[in-house]
DNA sequence: TGAATAGTGTCTGTGAGACAATATTAT
DNA sequence: ATAATATTGTCTCACAGACACTATTCA
């Protein structure tokens, strides 16, 4: 037990920080996109991918493994400064969408030593990026197959291809918390099959009630575009006209329209804001 | 730059963990229920109010104030399983909902050194505990009054009455995500008020689209009382049908009824699990 | 009897799902 | 002309909001 001591300051003056076993915390981010890719029919749209940005590791742990882009937390920044840190060494902008996702503290989650990762989200437009990334980091495709009992995530950046599978138990009967575990992964470093499932979900709720959407969509935009990063990322096709009642109040009709094809060309639109 | 190593585990044989400055990490659980008090009139029924335990501090730093029940994480335990060991000294209970809330990291968060706080939501049902709590604990009963621009949280538990006032600026045009700032606090310790907001903000949401209000009832409970929950947590009347028609698939009628002053007695239910 | 809660019936408007129909383009 | 996307119209059904009405109890 504490000595008693006259005051705070006094009590501070005193204080011996060296008392308790200390850890260091991490911070990880799930950097997501949405990635289109040529059709070979020239009538049709390209085709989209919800996608995320993986860093192949060149030591030690997890050498040769690819893992998400992160870093140490340093002690005088808060874990939002760390992100926004990892962010613009990783992709060269600023203004990017970024949440705080989980705090993932397995004990043994790390070879090294207790280290706590605490994750973030972050959403950016793809366009806005030049393609020089550095030469160790690569955008990887995601296709996720995902039921009450599984997530099965495959990734692909064109060269390697490779699944992750997350079971999936029930934590209460009031919720849809699900406890995620780990049942294959032989690429990823650490518990990352672990962020990039929760940022998945995470987005993937936030985008039916919110517009997060439009944070990875370039200023000017089709409403079909729109419709596909919708249908990337729930995975099911929507109805044309059930989703354009509901994005009407969302944005705006340029006068600009865009020709890309054998079909009618499709007005631009502008994000307007939510709501009114 | 590290050396090359042979191995993974060669690395790990010479690694020195001392390398970074280290921080610790505590957990503090915002512990809700929902109170009752009993009412003047022999008519009405009980009064309903949202509530939070906390601790008063008997020592530095904040001594004498308020804070929520936590702890530090040992070396060698999860945030969650140090979550629990909070929950079971706090309230003797197991089994009790409990989620990850946020990390709270600012860097002057503490006086004494750099902490971060790892923080969790509980619910109770207040009928389950013993009313021989820590004789440094007290149940705070809740009012609280939001907006766009600021929340006001009035505590109460009986002796002590203060408010604590949060302004909220909106963090980007695409979704309803606040950055939270303490405007007035006088009672409570640390970023505590913080955590108590967010805490209250979730569940408020979760409300809306998952059961977790039964993890606030008893086994047995009327829709009048379960409908009152809903009215406390999310601070507005709800109009009797819809509720009714909203709940019915989650709970079960049983033959049980309760009496309880000039009005028709009103049937006990049981929650079923969601929906079907 | 009256005040209070318990519980049900029903009307109406909104909005999502479904499908049909029209418009426009490059090949 | 045709395949593809763009865009709009409309029907129906489910459901939430609103309000009215009945039931039952105790002082």
């Amino acid at each position: 037990m504490d000595k008693d001591y006259a005051s705070e300051e006094e009590f501070l003056k005193n204080y011996d920080s060296s008392k308790f076993e200390k850890l260091s915390a991490t911070v990880d981010i799930a950097i997501f996109s949405v990635a289109s890719s040529k059709q070979d029919n020239y009538r049709k749209l390209n085709n989209k991918h919800f996608s995320v940005l993986l860093v192949k590791r060149n030591r030690y742990p997890f050498k040769d493994m690819w893992c998400l882009p992160g870093g140490f937390m340093g002690i005088d920044e808060t874990s939002e400064e760390a992100a926004k840190r990892v962010l613009a060494r990783e992709t060269n902008l600023k203004n990017i969408y970024l949440e705080q996702l989980y705090t993932f503290d397995d004990v043994k989650r790390d070879p090294r030593m207790r280290i706590i990762s605490i994750s973030y989200v972050a959403l950016v437009d793809k366009n806005r990026l030049d393609d020089t990334l550095f030469d160790n980091a690569s955008w990887f495709n995601m296709e996720i197959e995902e039921n009450d009992k599984e997530i099965k995530v495959n990734l692909d950046n064109g060269e390697e291809n490779f699944d992750i599978f997350i079971r999936k138990t029930l934590k209460e009967l009031t919720t849809d918390r699900y406890k995620y575990t780990i049942k294959k992964n032989e690429k990823l470093a650490f518990d990352h099959p672990l962020t990039i499932a929760s940022g998945i979900n995470r987005i993937k709720n936030k985008l039916e009630y919110t517009d997060v959407a439009f944070n990875l969509m370039p200023e000017y935009f089709t409403l079909g575009e729109l419709q596909q990063v919708y249908e990337v990322i729930l995975g099911k096709k929507l109805l044309d006209p059930a989703f354009r009642r509901i994005i009407a109040s969302k944005v705006e009709k340029t006068d600009k329209e865009r020709i890309d094809g054998g079909h009618r060309p499709s007005k631009l639109y502008r994000y307007r804001g939510k709501n009114l």
